[in-house]
DNA sequence: CCTTAATTGTAAATAATTTACAATCGTAAA
DNA sequence: TTTACGATTGTAAATTATTTACAATTAAGG
């Protein structure tokens, strides 16, 4: 049916949205002052370009702050929660850019 | 698996997910200037409350953006497509809820 | 107590959005 | 051709939201 290509698997939603920092906090609970440490400290990296401008974040960099917030709730520290997800990330961003490819 | 399950069908964030208008505008193509005229036009609502605060879109906003987008892009008149968009929201909808009940 | 990791507070500057009023553009009817 | 209308676009002034930088606070371990 129409309806089920629609919103199943909307890889083409997930890949293109783009949301900026206060719209990031309200989805995930995080505050804004604590994403932009975590990129002070780069855990994160926003996808702005120039200085100055507006942070901007993709689906990955949500997910990955969701994985490190649930981290950092089990006890882990700032550091051990990064890296742990960071081998996560690997595997999410496998299975999307496979899925990428099956869309062509 | 583990990544299987952290994105196929990733509902929790297209419920969740919150952007706004110059990102939409990013992600749709459509100008912010014609995305406030939408509004003005009742073809579309974002989710502000108070006036004055910035606008804020949901999922379902901005699929229904595209959606309109694609018709005129066709030749439909707004009002025709918006007509005819609203009957495909209706579907998408129920598609949405029903996969809401289902996670609970 | 002392140290360090982690977070939070805030002011001044800048970026982005809002509203309102107006102009433009294309098409179809008169 | 002119008129009317739908659709879109332009823009200035006011307002909201974000940025950066410097500093303070809090919690846990040694």
């Amino acid at each position: 049916m129409a309806q089920n290509k629609d919103l199943s698997f909307d890889y083409d939603f997930l890949e293109k949205v783009i949301v900026g920092i206060g719209e990031v906090a309200q989805i995930t609970g995080i505050p804004t002052r604590q994403i932009r440490y975590w990129e002070d400290k780069e855990i994160i990296t926003s996808l702005t370009e120039e200085e100055g401008k507006n942070r901007r974040y993709d689906y990955k960099n949500i997910k990955k702050m969701l994985l490190i917030k649930e981290l950092l709730d089990e006890g882990y520290t700032l550091d051990a929660a990064a890296e742990k997800v960071k081998k996560r990330m690997e595997g999410i961003e496998a299975v999307l850019s496979k899925l990428n490819k099956k869309r062509d």
